[in-house]
DNA sequence: ATATTAAATGGAGCAATCCTCCACTTATAT
DNA sequence: ATATAAGTGGAGGATTGCTCCATTTAATAT
């Protein structure tokens, strides 16, 4: 599971601690994706075999939790996208850019609502997203193949829409690019 | 508050129980304006002067509860939409109805998450509500308004979106018309 | 009026969950 | 080896959800 450094802050861990908190991570992974991401919390600390006064030292809100479960993921994300700077223009890149969050964001039963928070807890991986996020639609926005209007949590919003729209009727991909296309149509300057 | 015929069953209610319903509805529109849609049953009970027990026999689920809630103001809204149907042309039509939808469903604070759940339930206003959703729908794509791939729970997806949205930034009507109007550049054939 | 009965009531009580607090344990620096 | 700051676990208070059933009460029949 997560193993880069992530700690924003000063202070590194302490061995135990570290320990503690990767197999938090596992555990907490394996239960949101059994349970959906409003599972107990007190079943997280128990598949970790840690207390749950622990966990919550650790990670003080759910929202905090799950910001750290999807900092790789979006880590990655946000650096595939960079690659493909020079194979795509501006405008497909976005579109596929748009097409793996809301994969990410359905990879847990009820994460889709939260996203939009999630995305503000503090972890370099949801500030890579973002920050990801807001480049290529700048990009895109200078290439004329964005409307100037349109600004990132409107872009957010249907991000959100569809990972809500997938997450009721099964995460199946070419129901994922549908959508996608069919409300890029909306974004793109005619 | 609401007093109209909304029995969908058989026999009618008891004088007391009657009574107590709509002392239950007041007690929770009171509540959760204050609270938001989450708040506790037992608060909403206690406000109605009403035992727990005499809440959940009348409303077996919240979503029961928030479906008699929304009865009225959605059967106005349908009521609304249909008389539009002069003045305005499919697409239009549409459009101002999503826009009373959304904000409909910004009335309580988390009531936007809920809104799928809530039309589903059997109440005349829900039942309404969607119907004419779906007549607009239709109307729209038999006028190649929109494009006929779009279905109806696409487009409460998008309302749901809109609203979430709207939740956390303050329902600005201005924000909620930009962000339909985005939506629905997608939507619409060109 | 009275009796009958089916509907309705209230709230005690169990279970789940959240989250705090603090007496104890342990890693690490000196 | 010792000191100490960081970390730990879990008991326990608070909140909420929801059920169950002994009692009350409205509606109806007599």
């Amino acid at each position: 599971m997560t193993e880069a450094i992530q700690q924003i802050d000063e202070t590194p861990l302490r061995a135990d601690a570290a320990r503690n908190r990767e197999r938090i991570l596992t555990a907490a992974d394996a239960v949101f994706s059994e349970r959906g991401a409003d599972a107990s919390l007190e079943d997280v600390a128990k598949r970790a075999k840690v207390g749950i006064g622990t966990l919550y030292r650790r990670f003080p809100t759910r929202e905090a939790l799950l910001g750290a479960l999807c900092d790789e993921r979006l880590l990655a994300l946000a650096a595939n996208s960079r690659t493909r700077d020079d194979v795509m223009d501006p405008g497909t890149s976005l579109r596929a850019f748009m097409i793996e969050l809301v994969i990410h964001a359905s990879h847990y039963q009820g994460l889709a609502v939260q996203l939009g928070t999630v995305l503000k807890s503090h972890t370099t991986g949801c500030h890579a997203g973002t920050a990801e996020g807001q480049r290529l639609l700048q990009r895109a926005q200078k290439a004329k193949a964005v409307a100037k209007d349109v600004s990132f949590d409107d872009l957010l919003c249907v991000i959100t829409a569809i990972s809500l729209a997938v997450e009721q009727g099964g995460a199946v991909k070419s129901r994922v690019t549908h959508l996608v296309d069919l409300f890029l149509g909306g974004i793109r300057t005619r």
